[in-house]
RNA sequence: GGGCGAGUGGCGGAAUUGGUAUACGCGUUUGACUUAAAAUCAAAUGACCAAAAGUCUUGUGGGUUCAAGUCCCACCUCGCCCACCA
């Protein structure tokens, strides 16, 4: 008998499907289409790890299940090749990036075809190749064209390190993503002239969409945060003795007679103009301070700071006069960077205003002691004639007020800002823009694109906040597309979150030339049905919503989310829970693994069995021993049927091999639909344990066993594709199980002649009964009642109620 | 501080949504095969009890119900995300 050897069955079926092409969809298929992909792999030397072998295995499983159910299922392939990574590894290493792209790139070819990923090579992508990120710079053209992109001076978080600016989602804890260990410096801010996309105009659409998406709620739940939509008024003050107003924000305009002081961000500009000259020195020296600390610093502090400006504001609904002050705790970029302060409702302002001995004044009902502040809404007290109204009916009257006197205006405010688009470095794709002194930022014409990146042998950003780029002097002089005079082009290059905002859609149509894509195609086969990641991703995801809504408001695709199923897959952690790591040797490598002996197949269907997607799991060394152990097993039991021989299989036993294969395809059809890899797997283990103690009395060369098997081959085949179609050919067919094989089931062979029904008294189980499908519910009761034990528990007891559930338990309720 | 989620054997985890708690796997024990070991096959495996019978058991305490891992209330513990957003 053959042994199960995976060493040498996987890498012969891998080159099979090579050859044959059977991964390759074809996108003009007439089937229905169905599209699986993970987030695509960021390249680096290090090769991949446990955790992408979890991430690529969900959707390769998944894509292998469509393409069986006859779908026509794709299973893209591509590379986030641009990025610091690799160019830092290149200013360590004195390789180009593209060099060492056109290196690892290769490698990981070899990887991912050794876990057996169902990839359709033909269609591979990569984002720093000119071929593509010519439409990665056409999208920055298309955003500039539609009023979308725009040039700005801001202040921006800067990392010494990367000598690059971050977007806010890449500071983490006050330090740069890529540069978080304890020796590492905070970041800073720095003014920085940016290219934005105007992505705040589409906030309310991409927020209202969230509800319907088929998406992990806590990713939703992150994108909404994100979003951060909060509904209040902006509401002016008049600045004492002077004509100068100040506008702030607030949700909660029917506190406004608890308002007893305003209060400014630091660098707000009516500072400089309202403070008092007595003040000047105390304001100037609280700013300072409040520069020089960080952000991170600002935001530990525990305790409140801030400095009266000696200026006082004209509350509009009462005309009461409130001190001006600047505190650090209000923030500048939100809002309007300035806040009327209720220190009986709102626990900031609360704080500060018993720290600096201002007024508390309660104008919300509520049980809180005298200096407590609640933020509960009520009925409202010290409000003129808004006493006795609820918060919501205040709220709407003052509103309406003081706007009717053009004082106050509702509004829509969104924690979301514009994307800062625009990176000083040298390994992304270049802006296509050119800065003309004539003539101002102009775009590089269509025709001319792509940009390509011209190869240097030196990409350290040139110490002036500019890339490398700025060192290229033939790339870098160019004559104006306008006037025709001299001028130079964009050191900036785009952030990779572009690349990644669209690569979905340049899978459906890889080489076109003339477009970003084909429209049809696209329309055929947007949205992704499925995608998964181990991060919330939710830069990128919001990014990606944004990049198709434009794609469809400017006619090139019709739907708008680009995503129908998103999956927030947990993580690998080693056995003790903490994160695999280089540095603590504790890694566990895939590909060991499967040069151990235990196989591809063994490694894939443990990480699908062993919990639950969304779960973490820890690495348990034991793992792969005992799944490769259930495959063998299916091996092996193959291995004895085709040396079987040719005999009458009695009907009793073709029922129960019938009952258990059925059983089987319905329970794993159900639950790979619904992502429960996990209980699928234990599902297919149950059956081949069934045939097992089947084949000791009954094992024979009929047809009934060749389809169980069958059966069982072709469910296994999305976890263990390897084994499945060396077993599919040994059980004679010609053709790969990959495609157009899944099974359906058939209720008639899950029905059983008996039923086992639970006999209870008071609740308690005190036994079970086989009785006959057939039975009557009076009959059921009559047996459960003469049974034995049942009988000596019913003896002497008054019997009050008798429960009868169809099919399933009696329970007598007895006194 | 805010939000979300989770507590089930020695371990990872099941439980058709109120109806036999502990599927499946790991581990452990025993037996078969073997000179022996590994591998494989078979059997057992929540706790108490020598065993049968029985009793107890889903973080803790209450409640609803004929019946609760599942529903309700209170508490404890852990995890994750967001965090001075007015």
């Amino acid at each position: 008998m053959k042994r199960y050897n995976p060493k040498e069955i996987e890498p012969r079926w891998q080159q099979i499907w090579d050859e044959t092409g059977v991964y390759t969809a074809d996108l003009q298929s007439s089937k229905p289409k169905y599209m699986a992909m993970s987030m695509f792999n960021y390249p680096s030397g290090a090769g991949i790890h446990i955790g992408h072998a979890m991430n690529y295995t969900i959707s390769d499983v998944k894509a292998r299940f469509k393409r069986q159910q006859g779908y026509e299922s794709y299973h893209p392939v591509g590379w986030d090749a641009f990025g610091l990574p690799a160019e830092n590894y290149a200013i360590k290493a004195g390789v180009s990036p593209q060099q060492s792209m056109a290196t690892i790139i290769p490698s990981y070819h070899k990887q991912y075809k050794a876990m057996g990923w169902s990839n359709d090579w033909e269609k591979e992508i990569a984002t720093h190749l000119p071929e593509y990120y010519k439409w990665t710079q056409w999208i920055f053209v298309q955003m500039y064209k539609h009023g979308l992109a725009y040039q700005d001076s801001r202040m921006q978080w800067w990392c010494e390190k990367d000598n690059s600016v971050l977007a806010n989602e890449q500071v983490i804890d006050g330090k740069c993503w890529r540069h978080d260990g304890p020796d590492d410096p905070l970041v800073q801010k720095k003014e920085v002239k940016q290219w934005f996309f105007k992505i705040t105009e589409y906030a309310d659409e991409l927020l209202g969409a969230i509800d319907d998406l088929d998406w992990t709620e806590t990713v939703k739940l992150a994108q909404k945060n994100w979003i951060g939509k909060s509904k209040g008024a902006e509401v002016e003050f008049v600045i004492d003795g002077t004509d100068k107003k100040v506008t702030v924000f607030t949700t909660r305009p029917d506190t406004l007679y608890g308002a007893t002081f305003l209060v400014l961000a630091p660098e707000h500009e009516l500072v400089d103009g309202v403070r008092t000259d007595e003040q000047k020195q105390a304001v100037d020296a609280y700013i300072q301070a409040a520069q020089q600390k960080s952000e991170v610093e600002r935001q530990a502090a525990k305790e409140k700071t801030g400095v009266f400006t000696g200026a006082y504001a004209i509350n509009p609904i009462n005309d009461q006069k409130l001190p001006i002050w600047i505190a650090d705790y209000v923030l500048e970029g939100y809002g309007t960077g300035a806040i009327m302060a209720v220190p009986a409702h709102d626990e900031r302002d609360n704080e500060f205003a018993k720290k600096y001995k201002l007024p508390i004044i309660r104008v919300v009902q509520n049980d809180a002691p005298d200096d407590e502040c609640s933020h509960d809404e009520g009925t409202m007290m010290n409000s003129g004639e808004y006493d006795g109204q609820t918060s919501s009916d205040a709220r709407e009257n003052i509103v309406k007020t003081l706007a009717a006197q053009g004082k106050a205006t509702e509004k829509v405010n969104y924690k979301m800002r514009d994307w800062s688009v625009s990176r000083q470095r040298y390994w992304g794709a270049p802006i296509p823009i050119i800065n003309c002194e004539k003539c101002g930022p102009v775009l590089v014409p269509d025709e001319d694109l792509p940009v390509v990146l011209p190869e240097l042998d030196d990409f350290k950003p040139n110490g002036d906040g500019r890339s490398a780029l700025a060192r290229a002097s033939d790339w870098l002089k160019v004559a104006c597309p306008e006037c025709g005079g001299e001028a130079e082009r964009e050191t900036d290059t785009l952030d990779t979150y572009i690349c990644s905002s669209w690569y979905m859609f340049r899978y459906m149509d890889p080489h076109n030339q003339k477009a970003i894509f084909d429209s049809e195609i696209v329309n055929k086969w947007a949205p992704v049905d499925f995608y998964n990641g181990g991060d919330h991703a939710t830069a990128h995801l919001l990014y990606a919503r944004f990049v198709t809504r434009f794609f469809t408001k400017i006619g090139i695709m019709e739907n708008p989310e680009p995503f129908k199923q998103m999956l927030f897959n947990g993580k690998v952690t080693a056995g003790d829970g903490t994160m695999f790591s280089k540095s603590k040797g504790n890694g566990v490598d895939p590909l060991d693994i499967i040069a151990q002996g235990y196989g591809a197949d063994a490694l894939r269907t443990y990480l699908m069995f062993a919990a639950p997607l969304d779960t973490w799991i820890r690495w348990d060394s034991q793992g792969v021993p005992g799944t490769h152990r259930f495959l063998s097993r299916l091996w092996a039991l193959v291995q004895e049927y085709l040396e079987a021989e040719e005999r009458v299989v009695s009907e009793a036993a073709q029922k129960d091999i019938l009952r258990a294969t059925h059983q089987m395809i319905r329970k794993m059809t159900e639950d790979i639909e619904e992502n429960r890899y996990n209980t699928a797997i234990a599902a297919s283990m149950t059956a081949v344990n069934e045939l097992y103690k089947l084949k000791v009395e009954h094992l024979a060369r009929t047809t009934v066993w060749q389809e169980a098997l069958e059966a069982v081959v072709v469910c296994v085949a999305p976890f263990a594709p390897h084994i499945a179609d060396e077993l599919w050919f040994q059980l004679g067919h010609h053709t790969s199980v990959q495609k157009d094989t899944w099974p359906e089931w058939n209720d008639k062979y899950l029905t059983q002649d008996t039923m086992t029904i639970v006999v209870q008294i008071n609740g308690r189980l005190r036994t079970t009964l086989e009785v006959d499908t057939a039975a009557t519910e009076d009959a059921i009761v009559m047996a459960a009642k003469s049974d034995g034990k049942v009988a000596a528990h019913l003896e002497g007891k008054e019997m009050l109620k008798t429960i009868y559930v169809q099919k399933k338990l009696v329970n007598f309720v007895v006194k």
